[in-house]
RNA sequence: GCGCCCGUAGCUCAAUUGGAUAGAGCACCAGACUACGAAUCUGGGGGUUGGAGGUUCGAGUCCUUCCGGGCGCGCCA
């Protein structure tokens, strides 16, 4: 049986209508929904089945409420049913009914609010696929927390998740990446070139200058000594170096990477190469596959409608027809060096992505790349038959404040924040609570000072410091009447009947949503919902709490009161165990003090 | 020019995916420490949800059209 009381109400709504008419259709009852008030005044929970039903079952709303009234006035748990509005019936629950889902609580740990809704159903969630080329940033971060934390809710929610890292190994930016790490070998061993003398014979010229690079010339001079320069210590045949230094370069940036995201507490399952897929030839593969379904032709796109580029000319292409599956123009596989373009490549990964089975493939991109997301949807679903779905989760724009100011990025002026700092000035869990707070596909403000703030105005404080309250008055639970006095088997026992006050039933009641909410939030790929859930359940337990200076008998800990001592000790105990939960999802520690 | 995303209190953002009187925090004003943690809490003012139409029992949410911002638009990834 579920743990969540407003799935049960809605069986017990639907088993009404069945009664009122049993050819009632699906997808009528499918639109019924329990959801909780919205306002106290109106119960706990309201139903929209009467004005949802109407024309189904060809009575007006009214009556159907008023039918529904009858039946689930005679339903156990239930006090009140009322008829309000246009049709909605509003229910109020006993409380020993709320009050009875502490035990459920304390009995099911964290497992608490964990879904069957995804059926178990095999998601790869791709997240982070930063390129290689230089440490991580302020723009990698968003999604990285992101992905990691929708991962995460969809495993809680039923799904079986696998997280997964593309690099973005091959093609012309690493080459650039391996020239730039070659500059900086020269300079290790002593190069009489200057920066410009050496940029001028770099195709493209030299990109990548940060000064990261300058341990991997120092690495490569330990282990090559001058061999991969001229005698003179000018630049060699690239054909003799550029493989070599590109394969080091990436593999010690990666490493750094693996570093970053260590740090930020994102753990990935799988990591893919770009390269590795290239050279197995899955990408090519993959487009002989779309060809041989007629998918491929060589032909020549129109310029985009109002704006055609200075240096456009006709000229044949091979094509994917994403048309065919609902993108706006055919797609490019070939470069004029008949080398692929990424997209090529990225089709080749997403194919071996399908070859593992997996039913659903998420990509967690920066918004820049929307405009990509129709082609790759066309190419799954060219590539599956339409059986697997491709989903993209945007994510916008992060723009850094500090004391109200926006933080200017630019390498040039030293202002760029890397990961790193972020996380060295702001702490790991603030920086990824603070990535939540925010809907993904929303431009969103990184305040520096709120997010170091000890205060309310910041949130993953705020719930944080709830969490150490509920571990410290069991801390002090403890040395009052011994260990045994909070295991939560003792706990799930207690007489309940004393949590009468609105308070305690007000969060009662905001745990009894965490089921939903987590289901509600991994459907819609919205992880920023457990963070606002966790903000309001945090706001409930410090109202709580603060009730009990003004009322003594809402204090937790009443010596001489055992009874009600252990009913609150049930309460806060419950609700330790949702704000850990809903962390855990986030990736944000449970601290069990703040001092 | 075309496509996608967005526009909600002075500011930063929510809104149970079409539900009832649109909610929080910050800022502003007025209050509460004899406490198990006052890093907290209580109360107050603040809105034509960018504008205008439409769909229906019901719209911040869906459709049309303007205005304003972001991103993208053939060999970058």
């Amino acid at each position: 049986m579920t743990h969540d009381i407003y799935t049960r109400m809605r069986d017990t709504v639907l088993a009404a209508l069945k009664g009122l008419d049993p050819s009632l259709p699906p997808e009528i009852a499918d639109r019924v929904e329990v959801t909780p008030a919205r306002d106290p005044a109106h119960g706990d929970m309201a139903t929209n089945a009467a004005m949802v039903c109407a024309k189904a079952l060809r009575q007006p709303p009214q009556k159907i409420a008023a039918a529904l009234v009858a039946f689930l006035g005679e339903a156990p748990e239930v006090e009140e049913v009322t008829i309000a509005g246009p049709g909605f019936v509003n229910i109020r629950i006993e409380k020993p009914a709320f009050r009875a889902l502490l035990p459920v609580i304390l009995t099911h740990g964290e497992s608490y609010g964990d879904s069957t809704a995804g059926h178990g159903r095999r998601v790869n969630v791709e997240y982070v696929s930063a390129n290689p080329t230089g440490p991580m940033h302020i723009g990698h971060c968003r999604g990285a927390v992101v992905g990691d934390a929708l991962a995460n809710l969809m495993a809680k929610a039923g799904f079986q998740v696998t997280k997964e890292y593309y690099i973005n190994d091959a093609g012309a930016q690493v080459t650039a990446l391996a020239w730039a790490a070659y500059w900086r070998y020269l300079q290790a061993i002593g190069t009489p070139l200057t920066e410009e003398e050496f940029s001028a014979q770099v195709p493209g010229g030299l990109q990548y200058r940060g000064d990261y690079l300058v341990p991997v010339g120092a690495a490569l001079a330990k282990q090559h000594g001058s061999a991969l320069a001229q005698p003179d210590l000018g630049i060699a045949a690239p054909e003799n170096w550029i493989d070599l230094v590109r394969d080091a370069t990436i593999d010690l940036m990666m490493a750094e990477i693996r570093e970053d995201l260590e740090l930020l507490g994102v753990r990935q399952d799988v990591f893919s190469s770009e390269r590795a897929l290239v050279a197995s030839g899955a990408a090519d593969a993959t487009i002989d596959r779309l060809a041989a379904d007629g998918l491929i032709y060589e032909g020549v796109l129109e310029p985009p409608k109002g704006k055609t580029p200075d240096d456009w000319e006709p000229r044949p292409q091979t094509l994917f027809r994403s048309t065919q599956f609902g993108d706006d123009v055919d797609r490019p596989l070939r470069k004029s060096d008949g080398s692929n373009t990424y997209f090529a490549n990225d089709i080749g990964y997403h194919a071996n992505k399908l070859d593992r089975g997996f039913d659903m493939l998420i990509d967690v991109l920066g918004a820049d790349h929307g405009g990509y997301v129709p082609r790759m949807r066309a190419a799954v679903q060219a590539l599956s038959g339409g059986g697997t779905k491709f989903e993209a989760v945007l994510c916008q724009i992060v723009h850094i404040m500090r004391g109200g100011e926006p933080v200017r990025m630019s390498k040039r002026a030293g202002t760029y924040v890397t990961l790193r700092d972020l996380l060295e000035e702001v702490g790991r869990d603030a920086v990824r609570f603070t990535m939540l707070t925010r809907k993904a596909d929303a431009q969103m403000e990184f305040d520096l000072d709120q997010a170091i703030a000890q205060t309310r105005d910041n949130p993953a404080f705020y719930v944080q410091y709830a969490h150490a309250r509920c571990r410290s008055v069991l801390r002090s639970a403890v040395e009052m009447f011994g260990a045994a006095a909070i295991e939560p088997a003792v706990l799930a026992t207690a007489p309940l009947d004393s949590l009468d006050d609105e308070s305690d039933l007000t969060l009662i009641r905001r745990l009894a949503t965490w089921p939903r909410t987590v289901e509600a939030a991994a459907l819609a790929r919205e992880p920023h919902r457990i963070a606002f859930f966790l903000y309001d359940l945090a706001a409930d337990f410090h109202m709580l709490w603060n009730r009990g200076r003004d009322n003594a008998t809402l204090r937790f800990l009443q010596p001489d009161q055992p009874a009600e001592t252990q009913a609150r000790l049930a309460l806060v105990a419950a609700t330790a165990i949702v704000i850990r939960s809903g962390l855990g999802v986030m990736g944000v520690t449970p601290v069990e003090e703040m001092r």
